[in-house]
DNA sequence: TGATCCTAACGACATTTGTCGGTAGAGGTT
DNA sequence: AACCTCTACCGACAAATGTCGTTAGGATCA
């Protein structure tokens, strides 16, 4: 396997509201950016353009204007993100993750059961090898 | 409040070393990374003082030698990273964090118990300010 | 058939990160 | 004193990131 090219905060930013929106182009990506910070289309160009060279993002013209989608599922994409985030920087450790979500975060009530259901498993399913 | 410094992957892996240890040298820092991943000693002093600069870290002499230590309680500094990269790069969501534990990661007796903790919580004190 | 607007490509540049090499002072050794 | 050995600093450099400006190809339409 290739080695995984790392990423940058900007272009991970990028690169979620593209897998949010399922696929976009440079213009919409743009826009957005241009809301939220101000940025030019050309930031989001190459932002995206250097996410599709490492493998990010495909692209194929729809219409007369490239279409940007995730390489890769939403879902496997944002876990590699979490991932990633896990091993590198909290040394494989889950607790500040549970720490965080008890004290910090917003969890809805999708959230909520899916943490229950979480615990759940975990309370039957103790036996993984 | 000042502008919040970012902080670079190798240098939080520093920075979480430090704060696990709840303290450490140039010299053990720089063994950590020797043995881990090759490096010299300087790139380890180096990280130090960058994440000095960034206020990360303190340090005062012992003995003749620095002795440097996270400028914030290993707690609130590791979730700081944590709400860091939930806004940066989840997009404010914690749907993958929990789909993140349920999934990939390995969950100890203790974590178990703190979700559990925690799901207790969230349904008791929904409206805790 | 130009003037206009998009969209896409290239290339450039300032910062930030990751890694070191070389220099220098503080203490011991001989 | 002349030497080692640590420890700390300074400065340097390449690669990665974040942001753009300029240029150029196609539609469009007055």
């Amino acid at each position: 396997m290739s080695r995984k090219p790392s990423i940058g905060r900007s272009e991970s930013e990028v690169l979620r509201f593209i897998a949010e929106q399922g696929s976009a182009t440079v213009t919409e990506v743009g826009d957005y950016l241009a809301e939220t910070k101000g940025q030019t289309r050309n930031t989001a160009l190459n932002m995206m353009e250097r996410l599709r060279q490492k493998g990010f993002l495909d692209r194929e013209k729809v219409e007369g204007v490239f279409r940007y989608r995730p390489s890769t599922a939403k879902g496997s994409l944002i876990e590699g993100f979490v991932e990633d985030f896990v091993d590198s920087v909290l040394g494989g450790s889950v607790a500040p993750l549970v720490a965080y979500l008890g004290s910090k975060a917003e969890v809805d009530a999708a959230q909520l059961q899916a943490l229950r259901d979480l615990v759940k498993n975990l309370e039957e399913g103790r036996d993984d090898s």
